[in-house]
DNA sequence: TGAAAATATGAATATATGTTCATATGTTAG
DNA sequence: CTAACATATGAACATATATTCATATTTTCA
């Protein structure tokens, strides 16, 4: 009994555990996979993504758009900065945003698909 | 100024603001993708939805798998069926819980693209 | 150089959420 | 019916996180 531990039942099917264990990517792609979907979880980071696929965008004009304080636009324009789904470029005063990563439209499509089959 | 309130500097682009504004989706739109990563920002719930695209499995068996309680895994699933990612068919004292997405696969491939590629 | 503008950031607060624990519910076998 | 098993669930707790507030940093312009 090495499978079951914390389980305080049976395992009925010890057979199907151990397919299954075999079949999972390991737990760092399992754990990436997790993140990501966490940067993308959130309303307002959602809303700045939306946004910057349609155009390259500075601090002020997200807060703008967003009607969002500054502040709360800068720290989640760093969570986005960090997880790689956006760059930046300074032009005199302003930081320009833009999206670093053409796969986000791609996966906010597919989601759309499961949202809008329910 | 209708634009600008919570922004506390001058909006540079009006333009872009104003165009960039026509260009998003509706609000029930963002907010039901932000819901929908929500649901896969866990690493448990991903963990469950990769154990099931290769398998039907019980709670236990889940459990078994994930060495979790049979409780935390439980109140996942529900987690889960609210948002319809899985079903559920009683067999006799069991539970046996299944992938109600098809896209669910695509939604991964294409987030681990993203992964893979930085 | 100094003031103003745009952005970044640390600390604090409020809220959301994952797991545990105890227990309830539902099902089958004896 | 009762005991045993599988699952579900409510409450509590701990942790994570989004926003606010105050302030620091960076850049431009007078």
């Amino acid at each position: 009994m090495d499978i079951i531990e914390k389980c305080d039942c049976t395992t009925i099917h010890e057979d199907t555990v151990k397919k299954v264990k075999n079949s999972m990517p390991d737990e760092d792609c399992l754990y990436n996979l997790a993140e990501t979907f966490k940067i993308l979880s959130d309303n307002t980071r959602i809303k700045i993504l939306y946004a910057l696929l349609n155009s390259d965008m500075c601090v002020c004009d997200i807060s703008a758009l967003l009607n969002m304080t500054q502040s709360a636009i800068s720290h989640q324009l760093r969570v986005l900065k960090q997880a790689r789904l956006v760059k930046y470029r300074r032009e005199g005063k302003s930081v320009y945003y833009s999206l670093d990563d053409e796969h986000i439209k791609s996966i906010f499509d597919q989601a759309l698909i499961h949202i809008n089959e329910k």
